[in-house]
RNA sequence: GCGCCCGUAGCUCAAUUGGAUAGAGCAUCGGCCUUCUAAGCCGACGGUUGCUGGUUCGAUUCCAGUCGGGCGCACCA
């Protein structure tokens, strides 16, 4: 089923080795959910609470007290200490359907709660919650845990190994990319981590759009440039690019360069009249200036996809030829048209104009379209805001190919415009581009850590404003410096252990966890545990910036800890008890770091 | 005009997807360095969640309307 032809072009890729069908994926899915439940790591604090609620309903059930369907209740955190550390809310939804007051329905599913150790009380509560108090040893086994599982603590497999493709950044071959890029990158790039961290098999990929009419403005350009005509002149193309990068491409094709990205390799013809060569060129010269500055933002991908193998593999065609076939296509003003009204489209659609050549989205879908035959169980594509208009097309025609590909298949995830701000003012110019701020521009400025993070750190439907002089700021302004300060006080805190020629014994301070005296402790304690639940909820909601705030609640819970505690004291136990903490929160830093793209560095 | 997104402290933003008294940082004001990094910590101030209705035990969250901002509405990509 999957399409080797379309990875000709690449051969480093090896996607269509991986995925050999849908049957095949399924039982491999399956297989490993059941080797999941099998290998059996504890539950997590809020499972576990759910799992002893549910057999408490369950015997309330069978001895008649409560014969109603059971609601969807939620076990949650709560915001204030006052209402323990998680609360449930089932009695409030039970209670209308069981005739009885919420509070008294909580007294009767906490009575036939299951004992648990680790549970110090629960009370009813306010309306009618039931707020559960956890028992020290609760958090101490949590420490436990992460010092355990190391890198491995936050990791699930709620995916089961089923295959998510993640498109993201998909730029234009026709520049360098801008701070929409470099959003969309971040995000993208995070959430792909994100999803690999939660069972998922990730595949990164980056669409082309190598064969519109934007390259055509390019290789005009370019050919422009190389004749010495400048964008004052009346001659320059209409449409054409006008950023200087521009004259770096002409530059470099008359001296007969040769340049390479993506398994494509291009010497220059060195002809000025020779628009084709001056185009492949061009092209290539671009994508490997776009690939560099990726790799220096940390983003790798595993697919590159160009609109032009859709066209050259008649895949375009292909899909125009289907979606007739199904009826859902027909002839209008000298061009073709889908009827992607009857698939919740506001109007319908231009598939092959007048003059004989394709619109836009046609591509666009013969590219989703093999995306699913590649089979990608799922497909997030990661956009601007500027193109949600493409998002019902795409999907309507996906739909009239009738090949049984779900109605809200792909899912997408939105990122709203970037607003760069330096000394008060907006910042529009950038040297190399000329008219817009690049990704390149931003690392200059920012550095790489400071750059994804405060990219990843706002919701991305939110728009943003990137406020240089905070990135940059080496002060607890900003946020990225006191997460990785943190990291790198913990480090600080084991070399000053050897320099004193103390010794931390692990198996030692798993002993005397309830050493842990203070609050503070706690604090940082609780925060921990928070971590796998978080990292489930970024991944399941595509939302990055819930793991971006966690890790900035984290590092405060530490800071505030840090300072009211001295770690190496003398008291051995003590003292083992504290670093173990320490050493389990830095292990979390690091770990919800990694799936930011933000290094975690031992010193500051 | 139609569609999508957003309106939360002076500023930048959260709010566990419908939970209890809406939280952080910055800014402002006041404290804390002989101590593992003060790149830090503590305290104070700051709110009719744009507005009006509705849904229900309960709404920043869902629905309708309205005002304001952004984006999109091509036989461009």
């Amino acid at each position: 089923m999957a399409s080797s032809k379309v990875f000709r072009a690449f051969p480093g890729d090896t996607v269509h080795q991986v995925i050999h069908s849908r049957a095949v994926w399924c039982a491999a899915a399956a297989a490993l959910r059941w080797r999941a439940v099998i290998a059996g790591a504890p539950p997590f604090m809020k499972d576990a609470l759910r799992e002893s609620l549910q057999q408490a309903l369950d015997s309330l059930r069978r001895d008649g007290v409560l014969d109603v369907p059971l609601p969807d209740f939620v076990v949650e955190r709560t915001r204030s200490h006052e209402h323990g550390d998680f609360a449930c809310n089932v009695a409030l939804l039970l209670a209308k359907q069981a005739g009885k007051k919420p509070r008294d329905v909580a007294a009767a599913i906490v009575a036939a709660l299951p004992a648990n150790p680790l549970l110090a009380r629960v009370e009813v509560a306010g309306p009618g919650f039931i707020n559960f108090y956890l028992a020290d040893a609760a958090w101490h086994a949590e420490v436990r845990r992460v010092l355990q599982e190391g890198a491995g603590y936050g990791r699930s497999r709620t995916g089961g190994g089923r295959v998510v493709g993640v498109e993201f950044v998909s730029a234009n071959p026709t520049g360098p990319l801008h701070v929409g890029h470099a959003r969309a990158a971040a995000i993208g790039d995070s959430l792909s981590r994100l999803l690999a961290a939660t069972g998922w098999k990730v595949y990164r990929e980056y669409y082309y759009n190598d064969a519109g009419a934007q390259i055509g403005n390019l290789a005009l350009s370019v050919q422009a440039r190389i004749r010495g005509i400048e964008p004052a002149d009346p001659r320059w193309p209409e449409n054409g690019y006008r950023g200087d990068y521009i004259c770096d491409v002409a530059r470099d094709y008359l001296a007969g360069a040769t340049v390479a990205a993506g398994g494509e390799r291009v010497t220059a013809a060195k002809s000025p009249d020779d628009l084709d060569a001056i185009r492949r060129f061009a092209v290539t010269w671009l994508r490997r200036e776009q690939d560099a500055d990726l790799r220096a933002f940390g983003v790798v991908f595993d697919v590159y996809f160009l609109e032009s193998s859709l066209y050259r593999d008649a895949k375009v065609q292909q899909v125009v030829e289907r979606i007739a076939a199904q009826g859902h296509s027909y002839e209008a003003d000298g061009a073709l048209w889908l009827r992607s009204t009857t698939f919740g489209d506001d109007k319908d659609r231009v598939m092959r104009k007048s003059d004989g050549s394709y619109t836009y989205f046609v591509p666009d879908v013969a590219y989703h379209l093999s995306k699913w035959e590649r089979g990608y169980q799922r497909a997030i594509t990661e956009l601007g805001a500027d193109h949600h208009g493409s998002l019902t097309r795409v999907r309507a025609g996906l739909q009239a190919l009738g090949v049984g590909i779900p109605k809200d298949w792909p899912e997408y995830v939105l990122h709203q415009m970037v607003t760069v701000m330096r000394g008060g003012e907006e910042v529009k110019i950038s040297k190399r581009a000329g008219s817009y701020v690049t990704l390149r521009d931003l690392i200059d400025m920012a550095g790489l850590d400071a750059t994804r993070y405060f990219l990843i750190a706002r919701k991305s439907d939110s728009q943003l404003v990137f406020d240089i002089d905070l990135a940059r700021a080496q002060t607890n302004d900003n946020p990225v410096y006191y997460i990785q300060y943190a990291h790198a006080r913990v480090c600080s805190v084991e070399r000053q252990l050897h320099e004193r020629g103390m010794v931390f014994e692990l198996g030692n301070a798993l002993q005397h966890l309830d050493r842990l005296d203070s609050g503070y402790a706690r604090s940082v304690m609780v925060a921990l545990s928070r971590y796998p639940e978080t990292v489930e909820a970024a991944a399941a909601t595509c939302e990055p910036h819930v793991l971006a705030q966690y890790l900035r609640d984290l590092a405060g819970a530490f800071h505030v800890w840090y300072n009211a505690r001295q770690f190496l004291v003398d008291d051995g136990d003590v003292r083992n008890a504290r670093v173990a903490l320490a050493w389990a929160t830095r292990q979390v830093l690091a770990n919800g770091l990694d799936l930011l793209g933000v290094s975690a560095p031992q010193s500051m």
